[in-house]
DNA sequence: CGTCATCTTGAGGAGTGTCAATAACTGTGG
DNA sequence: CCACAGTTATTGACACTCCTCAAGATGACG
């Protein structure tokens, strides 16, 4: 279990909980590993567990009437699956989990959580921060959807993804399918595809998967200033520099 | 003071607390009226208190790039107006708060929110429920953005009407006037006034400002089934109860 | 080289936003 | 009680965006 602390250590979550606090944690956890495309729960099933993502992508889907799935999320690794299921106290997941790539998570009995998280030093307040931020998110999808353009999106969409994985500012790769992307963004496929010709006026080439941007004069123009910069409230700001540090321990 | 004790039994955010809590927080804190129309505040201005609204409506906006304003959410009394602000210690407020009818609010500073609501009885816990709750109503949101028509949002939001305000089931008035709902659904006001004429065919008839539920099996197969119960998490299950004690003190 | 999954491109149509004109409602003052 | 102005709501016409279906292209991998 020794070995774990570090990687506790490196999650925002834990981050400031004491050794023995960990210690208590990691005896009452486990960590899981998560192969590509597996479903960790589905929507409908008893909630036992909460989750942390330590390694890897994790996408969080609905199934609509139609048969059709509806990304909406995907969470990387330092972010709680389902903080909002443990605070509400919902007997059974809302939401769909799948493992985008290869994962490792954290995983705790819910029932314990409940009992013990009030009790350590930030926890509590790291959670509120967790869902503060993530409505903050989902309140900046609806702006989204409802007042700009596919294209728009997808531009934002991709300034997000540089600041949430620090890649480098100027030309990076898609860390996953298009099809993927699209969902998340609850758009067609298609209209994804064509969104992304549509860039090339607005300073961002997209050739295959790799993503580069010619003229950010045009392309902040383009998008939505909320997304240049990382809208993480202050708990969760020394992140990107942990992202690294969580990879390596979280296997 | 002591007249607004029983104010702030009633609302669901202080009313696990010892009387001596609530006198405390009475004691730092203000009861404030703001009649229809008043901004509270605006994008921008600095955060310095924490609002529960007593009695009334607030709408909470932001304004677009174009001109007009985008209505995020409509809160009524019991709700907290910015516990994500509080939360995530941000600066400035994020969007615009403006009475929808005369309101009485509770305004408590938040330096001293973020001093002593850790050490309240349960005050944490109900702050994470009601985040936990806006998060679930904001990914219904973004669902229904993404996969309904506009006719079948309008009906889910007739429904959630019915179930916050605790209307008759078969028939009530719309508590705001149509264009403030259209703009909560993300839509032009004559989208809307199309949509409530498409609702006929649904079980739904809208003359001016009264909605009659003709057939609910009908109305039921057409709307999502998220909107014909509460979601509120329990922490808040009992809200409804108190609804009018809260609307009775909240003077 | 074939197979499978993913992505792109094209054509057509449903749904919603926009503009403009008209109608209903609200409150005020004569 | 009625006339008036101001707000709010409805209705029609039109354009545009995005979804859907269908076909073809590209890429990964045995």
């Amino acid at each position: 279990m020794r070995k774990f602390q570090s990687t506790l250590k490196a999650l925002p979550l834990f981050a400031d909980n004491t050794f023995e606090e960990n210690a208590l944690i990691l005896s009452n956890s486990r960590i899981i590993s998560c192969h590509s495309g597996k479903l960790l729960f589905s929507h409908g099933d008893k909630v036992t567990h909460f989750y942390v993502i330590c390694r890897g992508a994790m996408q969080i889907f609905r199934d609509t009437p139609d048969g059709y799935e509806a990304t909406c999320n995907i969470l990387i690794s330092g972010d709680s699956v389902n903080a909002d299921e443990l605070v509400s106290c919902q007997a059974k997941h809302a939401m769909s989990a799948r493992a985008v790539n290869d994962c490792s998570l954290l995983e705790i009995p819910i029932s314990w959580m409940l009992e013990n998280f009030n009790n350590m030093n930030n926890m509590a307040a790291k959670l509120l921060a967790g869902l503060a931020a993530q409505l903050s998110n989902a309140q900046v999808d609806i702006e989204h959807l409802s007042t700009m353009s596919a294209a728009q999106n997808a531009a934002c969409y991709l300034q997000k993804l540089r600041v949430q994985y620090n890649f480098d500012p100027l030309e990076f790769e898609l860390p996953y399918t298009k099809s993927l992307i699209a969902s998340r963004l609850q758009m067609g496929r298609e209209t994804f595809s064509r969104s992304l010709l549509a860039l090339k006026d607005h300073g961002i080439s997209v050739t295959g998967a790799r993503v580069s941007f010619k003229d950010m004069h045009k392309t902040r123009r383009f998008v939505c200033d909320k997304c240049s910069v990382s809208n993480q409230c202050k708990a969760y700001q020394d992140l990107h520099q942990d992202r690294e540090k969580i990879s390596a321990h979280g296997t």
